[in-house]
DNA sequence: TAATGTTAGTTTTTT
DNA sequence: ACTAACATTA
C-alpha cells in the first residue's frame, strides 16, 4: 500500500496508459477503484484528453457507475467529453450517423429478442417447416433455439451460405435457409437487431477506411471492461479501432466468463497476449471481500476447471465462518430456512435486509423463496425475470410508438392493427399480406388506398382508414414537436384508441384498470426519460433507451423508493455485486450444474458460475440443498451437486433443516435477554 | 370476429 | 404447474 491507498499490482496497473494492456481483476480485487483511478490518471495526469478516451462496458448501469465514479475524482467538465457506454449503445450511436452508407435508414429500430422470435416464427411457417417432430413438414428447432444459432452466426461473423456449407444436417440447411429470410426481412423493415448494431459497425469500418481513420484518431485510448464476455465481432470492432494507435486495456476473469451461451469466447482474454504480443498483463489478486473461509472455498472450487490463467486469489481479511451447507427435504422447506435465517441473521448481527442476496440458478426457482419471504414478512425485490416492460399492455403502447416511428416495421405493425379489436382480423390481415406482396408496397401505406380498402368489408375499411390517419399523425408529432415527449406519447395512445380500449382488451374490469395504471405508469417512464436526456430527448432515444436497458437497470424500476429489501436475482445478474450475507440455493445435480450444460465445457462454466455466486459473499455464504423438488409437475429425488464436493471440508459446515435453525434458536434466546437487560437498565 | 375451452410442450442464463 | 397455441362456440 502507498498513500494513494493502492496495493503495488493496482499502482502499476493505474499508472501503465501506453500499449496494449491485460488487467486480469479477480472477484474483489478492486477492479472498478482500478479503472476509475486510472482513467483519472490519464485525465489530470497524463493530460490526455476525455474526447480522446472510450470506454465499454456490457451494462448501463456499469457505464453509468463508471461516469460518475470518475466524474466524482476529477472535475464534472474535465469528465464530460469521455465516452463511457455499451458495445451496443455505442455502435448505435454511431450508426445513426453513418448507416445509410450500409443501405439502411437512419430512423431503424431495434429488436427485441421477443420481436426476433416472432419474425422468426413466420418465415418458419412460411417455408414450410415446422418445429414439431410429427407432421409431414421438415423439422427446425423451435424459433427461440432458432433464434439463438443465427445470433451465434452473425457474432462469429458467418453468413447464412457460411451456415449451410459448414451444416452437418439437414436441418442445419434449413436454420441457414430461415437466417437468410430473416436478415432480408429486417433490413425491408429498417430493423436491426442486437448482432447488427456489432456487425454493421465492423462493415462500416471495412467499407469505409477514412470513417474508421476519424474514429482512431479520435478514440486513441480505449478500455473494455469484462473483457472474457466479449464475443468476435466485439474483438474485432476493438482490434480494428485499437490497431494504430494500440493504446488498448482489456480488464477481466477468465474464470468469471459465464456467457459462452451468447456467444461470448473465452479465447480473447487467454489469446490476448498472442493478438498483442507486446501486451503487458498485470495480475490483481489481493481479494478485499470475502473472508478466508469463503475465498479458499472458491479457490478450490475453480481449480478443477483446467485451461485458465493461472491465479490465486489471497486476502488479509478474517477467517470468517465456515461455508455453511444445509440440506433440505424439499424446495419448500429450502426456501423456509432461507427466509428463516435471513430473519436470524439480522438479529444476531444487527444487519439489514438490504445486507442479503438471495441466488439461484434458474429464474423459476424464485417462486419458492418470494412465497416462503413473504409468510415471514420479510421485504424483498426480484431482480430481472418479467420487468415491467416486458409486460403485455407495454409491449403493445411499446409496438404502437415503433409503428409510429419506424413505418417499415410491419412486424409491429400487424401486431398492433387489431389491438385494441377494431374489426381488422385475421382475414383482413391476410388481405393486406397479400396486397403488399403483389403490389410490392408496404403495409402502412395500403391502409388508407382506395383500391385496397375495397377489398375489406366497409366497415373495416372506414377503421383502417381512420387507424390510418392516426399513425400519420403521430408520425407528425414526432416531426415537429411541439410539446413534450411524453405528451406526444399520451397523445398517440390516446387517438390509436389504445387507452381506451384497455377495458375491451382485458376482462375483469379490475385487470383493465390495472394495465390502464401501468401504461400511464409507461408515460411517466417517458419523461423520465426527458428530463434526463434534457434537449436531446427524443421519440428516438426513448424507444432505444427501453430495448438495450438491460436486466439490472430493471433493478431501479421496482425498487425507485429505495425501500429496504433482499434481494433475489440470479447468479448471472448477481455478476458485479456483493452481499455481506450470501445464499445460494438449489445446488442439485441437473439445477446447478444445470441440466442442459452437462458436457465438458458447459461444466467448466456452470463451475464458474458457481465461482461468481460464492465470491459475492463478504461475510456468510450459506449454500442450500433440496432432496426433493417438483420439477413439470412431477416430484423427483435429486442428487447433491458434485460442486459441493469440490470444496474443502475444513472450510465447510454441514446440517440439516433442524439442525441449521437450532443454534440460531439459542441465539434469539440470547437476543431477547439482552433486550429485556436494556429495558431493565432504561426504567 | 371475439370470447371461451382444450391440449401440448415447457424451465438456463440475457446485451 | 403454467403457458401459449389451437379449436370450438356464440
Amino acid at each position: 500500500m502507498n498513500e494513494t491507498g493502492l496495493n503495488s499490482a493496482q499502482h502499476e496497473a493505474v499508472t501503465t496508459i501506453d500499449g496494449p494492456l491485460l488487467l486480469l481483476a479477480g472477484a474483489g480485487t478492486g477492479k472498478t477503484r482500478v479503472i476509475t483511478a486510472r482513467t483519472a490518471h490519464m485525465l489530470s495526469s497524463a493530460g490526455i484528453p476525455a474526447k480522446n478516451i472510450l470506454a465499454l462496458t456490457f451494462t448501463n448501469k456499469a457505464a453509468r457507475e463508471m461516469r460518475e465514479r470518475i466524474t466524482a475524482s476529477v472535475s464534472p467538465e474535465t469528465a464530460r467529453p469521455l465516452t463511457i457506454g455499451t458495445f451496443h449503445a455505442f455502435c448505435s450511436n454511431l450508426l445513426r450517423s453513418h448507416i445509410r452508407l450500409l443501405g439502411y435508414a437512419p430512423n431503424f429500430s431495434l429488436a427485441t429478442q421477443a420481436y426476433q422470435i416472432g419474425v422468426i416464427k413466420s418465415i418458419i411457417g412460411e417455408c414450410g417447416y415446422a418445429s414439431s417432430q410429427d407432421g409431414n413438414k421438415p423439422f427446425v428447432p423451435d424459433a427461440g433455439a432458432v433464434r439463438d444459432r443465427i445470433s451465434k452466426a452473425k457474432t462469429a461473423l458467418k453468413t447464412p451460405e457460411d451456415m449451410r456449407t459448414t451444416a452437418e444436417e439437414v436441418h442445419e440447411e434449413r436454420v441457414a435457409d430461415v437466417y437468410q429470410r430473416y436478415q432480408e426481412r429486417l433490413k425491408t423493415m429498417n430493423v436491426l437487431d442486437f448482432d447488427d448494431l456489432l456487425v454493421l459497425v465492423l462493415r462500416l469500418w471495412e467499407e469505409n477506411p477514412d470513417i474508421l481513420n476519424k474514429h482512431r484518431n479520435k478514440f486513441r485510448y480505449i478500455m473494455v471492461d469484462e473483457y472474457q464476455d466479449t464475443n468476435h465481432v466485439q474483438f474485432q470492432l476493438i482490434a480494428k479501432l485499437a490497431e494504430e494507435h494500440r493504446n488498448l486495456c482489456v480488464v477481466g476473469d477468465d474464470d468469471q466468463a459465464i456467457y459462452s451461451w451468447r456467444g461470448a469466447v473465452v479465447e480473447n482474454i487467454l489469446h490476448f497476449d498472442q493478438y498483442f504480443p507486446d501486451a503487458k498483463t498485470i495480475r490483481l489478486e489481493e481479494n478485499y471481500r470475502s473472508t478466508q473461509h469463503i475465498l479458499n472455498a472458491a479457490n478450490s472450487l475453480i481449480s478443477n476447471n483446467s485451461s485458465r490463467k493461472a491465479k490465486k486469489l489471497r486476502t488479509q481479511n478474517k477467517e470468517g465462518e465456515p461455508v455453511q451447507i444445509v440440506a433440505a427435504k424439499n424446495e419448500k422447506e429450502e426456501a423456509d430456512i432461507v427466509a428463516k435465517l435471513i430473519k436470524e441473521k439480522i438479529h444476531a448481527h444487527k444487519a439489514n435486509y438490504n445486507d442479503f442476496g438471495v441466488l439461484y440458478r434458474s429464474n423459476f426457482q424464485a417462486r419458492n423463496i418470494e412465497a416462503a419471504l413473504q409468510s415471514e414478512d420479510v421485504p424483498y425485490h426480484v431482480v430481472g425475470s418479467r420487468s415491467f416492460f416486458e409486460r403485455k399492455e407495454i409491449v403493445d403502447a411499446i409496438s404502437i410508438l415503433q409503428t409510429v416511428y419506424n413505418p417499415a416495421d410491419e412486424e409491429n405493425l400487424l401486431r398492433i392493427i387489431n389491438v385494441p379489436p377494431r374489426g381488422f382480423g385475421t382475414k383482413a390481415i391476410e388481405s393486406l399480406q397479400e396486397t403488399a406482396r403483389i403490389t410490392g408496397r408496404k403495409m402502412q401505406s395500403l391502409l388508407a388506398d382506395p383500391e385496397f380498402l375495397q377489398k375489406l368489408p366497409s366497415q373495416t375499411a372506414e377503421q383502417s382508414r381512420l387507424f390510418a390517419s392516426c399513425l400519420q399523425k403521430g408520425r407528425k408529432a414526432l416531426q415537429n414537436p411541439g410539446q413534450s415527449l411524453s405528451g406526444t406519447v399520451h397523445n398517440i395512445l390516446e387517438e390509436t384508441g389504445y387507452l381506451d380500449g384497455l377495458g375491451k382488451i382485458y376482462k375483469p374490469q379490475k385487470d383493465a384498470l390495472n394495465r390502464r395504471e401501468n401504461v400511464f405508469e409507461f408515460i411517466d417512464a417517458a419523461a423520465d426519460y426527458e428530463k434526463r436526456a434534457s434537449q436531446q430527448a427524443s421519440m428516438q432515444g426513448f424507444l432505444e433507451n427501453i430495448t438495450l436497458r438491460d436486466t439490472k437497470d430493471r433493478v431501479e424500476d421496482h425498487s425507485a423508493g429505495e425501500q429496504q429489501g433482499v434481494t433475489l436475482l440470479t447468479v448471472h445478474a448477481a455478476k458485479g455485486l456483493e452481499f455481506p450475507y450470501v445464499f445460494i440455493t438449489g445446488l442439485e445435480q441437473n439445477m446447478f450444474p444445470n441440466r442442459r450444460a452437462i458436457n465438458t465445457d458447459g461444466i467448466a462454466e456452470e463451475r464458474r458460475l458457481f465461482y461468481v455466486a460464492l465470491t459475492r459473499a463478504q461475510k456468510e455464504a450459506t449454500i442450500t440443498r433440496a432432496d426433493y423438488r417438483t420439477l413439470r409437475g412431477k416430484k423427483q429425488k435429486l442428487r447433491p451437486s458434485y460442486f459441493l464436493y469440490e470444496l474443502p471440508e475444513e472450510n465447510l459446515v454441514f446440517s440439516n433443516a433442524e439442525d441449521a435453525l437450532a443454534p440460531a434458536s439459542q441465539e434469539t434466546a440470547q437476543d431477547i435477554l439482552d433486550q429485556m437487560k436494556d429495558i431493565a437498565q432504561k426504567s
